[in-house]
DNA sequence: CTTGACTTGCGAAAGATTATTATTTACGAT
DNA sequence: ATCGTAAATAATAATCTTTCGCAAGTCAAG
């Protein structure tokens, strides 16, 4: 199988590359149609898999409904605010992060996925205020 | 707002600890419903989310298509495969983990989730075999 | 026993993602 | 440059998971 790079690929990968954010599907999807009006949710979801895939972007199966893709393809870890799900990214040593090396369980370990949670700026001053009100 | 404890409730909190692992929604429904065969799936959710507000148990916002739950309220991390897709505890230490403390990015840190991936030793086995094939 | 808030069951709806299918397109070979 | 064909697309339907709305049921306090 080969992998063709079709004007909706191209597109698709130019904008998650342009927003260094961690943009859902229709995020993308929307971002792209102004480009490309005629353009189909399925192709972004399509092609988002494809290039995840091929390791050329990275899909992000985060906590919370949707999943979310990233092209930066360096190993890093997120942040995420348990209120405005936000996700943004995390600079940590891998030495930070000790792990059962090779096994544990009886396990081959691919991966590992360190995901850190809190409030954001932006929402912790709402919740500040909010609380008089409370 | 205080919370009964109705039948439906005492029998998916019971089949969850029962099970030790880390069922979906719809696998707790199967196994309440050869009890209580009128149970809505709805109503699974419904106490789930109950639940899990309570503190009471846990809910996994895990990698993958479907949400966990975990009947185990002490803090510890979770290994899944890749490849059945089933989940296990993982005990790791505290300083396993090392965290900016506090502050990283402006946020307040509410708390982490370590995930760690991998081929579980029956995946394993299976694909050895198929590698034959290919 | 009665009341009223909390719950349930059911069906429908919503949200996210995937599958189907007819049509179009990219790209290597001619 | 043109052709042939596998791969990709648009549009829509379908699926899967989760939530919602509401009438009917149930529990616990008085």
């Amino acid at each position: 199988m080969q992998l063709r790079m079709t004007n909706q690929r191209e597109m698709i990968l130019r904008e998650l590359k342009k927003s260094k954010g961690h943009l859902s599907a229709d995020e993308l999807y929307e971002r792209v149609k102004k480009f490309m009006p005629r353009i189909s949710l399925a192709t972004v979801y399509r092609n988002l898999e494809i290039l995840s895939d091929a390791r050329m972007i990275r899909k992000l199966e985060i906590s919370g409904r949707q999943k979310r893709y990233d092209s930066v393809l360096v190993d890093h870890d997120h942040i995420y605010c348990v209120e405005c799900h936000r996700i943004e990214n995390l600079e940590l040593g891998t030495s930070d992060v000790k792990l059962p090396v090779g096994e544990a369980k009886g396990y081959t370990i691919t991966g590992r996925r360190l995901e850190v949670t809190g409030l954001c700026p932006v929402c912790q001053k709402k919740i500040t205020k909010s609380k008089k009100i409370k």
